[in-house]
DNA sequence: GTCTATACAGTGATAGAC
DNA sequence: GTCTATCACTGTATAGAC
């Protein structure tokens, strides 16, 4: 039924960001996954820290391809709005977490702290990077691209707090503007 | 040596903060609070939950006397750049975690969702009525209001996962300029 | 009030049958 | 590859001595 561990990754993913790190038994991983321990294991002999490492992993590829590099490469007045879009899909309008965000303010984050610090940091740099090419300067652009980053993560905090998407959707139209404007 | 349970809320908090409420194991706890499990059944009888429990009450609890009760009652123009200190010296410039929002992150969120809610829904509206008495229109003051909250915790979260406190205070800085503009 | 001892369910992880 | 059985250990919680 699963034919490689790439398969598993999602649900995965899923379970770490419902329950966090110490909450995600391998019990629960097994239900949602549909796999025995033996299965997991042989998928990743390193337990549940090679799952989480491997869903970080995954994470930062999908944002790479999705967003970071879009933000590089393409024309800033295209790339910032389908960063927008492309957050408000993947975040499901501020009811899924964000799993590094998560990680970053417990204990695990010393465990994970590269893989952690560079997502954030590839993100600030790519959205920096599209901005100046934009037209900011330098210090204005790494500026708001640091704001903007820290704007989305506090987004999803407080959605999930209040339990009103509406507030998300309110928080990202400000960080459109803003990064759009001027 | 422990007289009450307000004595060992502080060492309490510290634990959940620092592990998250799966990660605050009682062994743990019996360690920083210097107390048996015993002990610390005699003061807390519902066990875990109603430390975290305790805990976030007394976190609400000081905000409100700090930031909220400021906020509402003096003069926005020194209220405001008041809660930015006390916010900077209450997270150690984000070295230190917010629990409330650490908490609304992970499915412990569903087992103390008003408290969550309160917290954040108190701090947003002490905010918006301190900057609507300070003259701006009642939209603008709950836009300002839910954008500076969010802030905070977006940018607690990349101070930690950068584990760069310039970052948070980059932030603050920010914040305060943007709510005292106009 | 604080401790030690203990119950017992659940944890991550391993071994081995198929 | 996937399962079941099992391991040693830690989890929360309770009982009872002092």
């Amino acid at each position: 039924m699963v034919a490689e561990r790439a398969d598993v990754l999602p649900a995965l993913a899923e379970v770490f960001r419902e329950h966090g790190y110490e909450g995600a038994s391998l019990a629960l991983i097994g239900q949602r996954t549909g796999l025995g321990k033996g299965s997991l294991y042989h998928f990743f002999p390193g337990g549940k820290e090679e799952m989480a490492a491997a869903v970080l992993a995954e994470i930062d590829a999908w944002f790479e391809q999705h967003i970071f590099r879009p933000l590089r490469e393409e024309d800033p007045r295209r790339a910032v709005p389908e960063m927008i879009r492309a957050v408000h899909g993947y975040f499901r309008s501020g009811q899924r977490v964000c799993l590094v965000g998560a990680f970053a303010l417990v204990d695990v984050r010393d465990r994970f702290a590269d893989a952690i610090r560079s997502y954030f940091a590839a993100w600030t740099d790519a959205l920096a990077q599209g901005l100046e090419r934009g037209g900011l300067a330098e210090v204005e652009a790494r500026d708001r691209a640091e704001e903007a980053v820290a704007a989305i993560q506090g987004a999803l905090v407080l959605a999930r707090a209040l339990d009103d998407p509406g507030s998300f959707h309110r928080a990202m139209a400000r960080i459109e503007a803003r990064l759009m404007s001027g």
